[in-house]
DNA sequence: GGCCAGGTGATGG
DNA sequence: CCATCACATGGC
């Protein structure tokens, strides 16, 4: 057993990364208890919770971070996961004279929180594609209690390992389309295979990142951007396929129609290097 | 019941 | 290269 208190830069609103990670029903949320239990996996792939409770407020912000085994792996993944290495204020002050400068102050302090594993960032970004989140959750829920495994009352994600030797049945079973089943079995073969090596992929520019990963039968540029935002954090990312993105800037700006592609870029100019964050911020304003 | 959903690939010009 | 369409199914 370790445990260990980490300081963070301020702004960092911890509360309200709990409550956007319980909007998907698999996270092991506490809201009373201010925690979140982690489903990560060590390096040798073996499952281990470990626990993440605000001690803090959104100013000065201090976790207790406690686990079982493997400390050093598991707090570098943590530190990964929440973004505890960045500092939130230099993108506050950016966007304070900018036309989101509303939606800033509301959102002050929400850090881009990362998916616990970039193959599971993938193949619910996959699952996710042209789905209401409500279904999509569904089926990623399924999706996870069918093939992945629990512990202590906290799922962990299935490995590709497990989903490279299913049929396209075993997930029609669950209601994916057929399609979605090919998308997802497939390029976890990729994976296991050795074709698609996730592990070397954030040593790659989000271009080349892009132009590798739309190769890949099911995955589009949408798919790409999302796991460039919630995979790996980079900060400059604008979803402009995105449907939530767009009826949230229409809902922002008080626009009559979803706005026009070339209106996003257009607006969008002042808000680089960001991106990310301006994403971020939108599609929370609509949850 | 009809339209849309945090898209993508296939097809046809 | 660009426009259009099928895809599966739930939610409203």
């Amino acid at each position: 057993m370790w445990k260990e208190t980490v300081s963070v830069s301020p702004p960092y609103h911890f509360d309200r990364v709990l409550e956007r990670l319980s909007l998907d029903p698999l996270n092991a949320v506490s809201l009373e208890k201010r925690e979140v239990r982690l489903p990560l996996r060590n390096k040798e792939k073996k499952p281990c919770i470990v626990t993440v409770q605000a001690a803090g407020t959104a100013d000065a912000p201090e976790f207790i971070v406690s686990g079982t085994e493997d400390r050093d792996g598991l707090m570098e993944e943590v530190k990964r996961i929440f973004r505890w290495k960045e500092n939130l204020q230099p993108v506050l002050d950016h966007f304070s004279a900018t036309s989101l400068s509303k939606l800033f102050e509301e959102h002050a302090g929400t850090p881009l929180v990362l998916d616990f594993h970039l193959y599971h960032c993938m193949m619910k970004c996959i699952i996710h594609q042209q789905l209401n989140l409500s279904f999509a959750y569904t089926l990623t829920e399924r999706f996870v209690h069918t093939f992945g495994e629990q512990k202590d009352g906290v799922w962990f994600y299935p490995l590709p390992e497990t989903i490279a030797k299913l049929d396209y049945g075993d997930l029609r079973e669950l209601q994916f389309s057929m399609r979605k089943s090919e998308y997802v079995i497939d390029t976890s073969r990729m994976i296991t295979g050795g074709s698609l090596n996730l592990d070397e992929l954030d040593l790659l520019s989000d271009e080349d990142i892009m132009d590798k990963l739309v190769k890949i039968r099911g995955i589009g540029p949408w798919t790409v951007q999302n796991v460039l935002l919630f995979g790996l954090g980079r900060p400059n990312l604008f979803p402009i396929a995105d449907i939530g993105i767009q009826n949230a800037i229409k809902r922002h700006f008080g626009l009559k129609d979803k706005p026009t592609k070339e209106e996003m870029l257009e607006m969008s100019k002042e808000w680089h290097p960001y991106l990310s964050y301006a994403s971020l911020y939108l599609w929370r304003s609509i949850e």
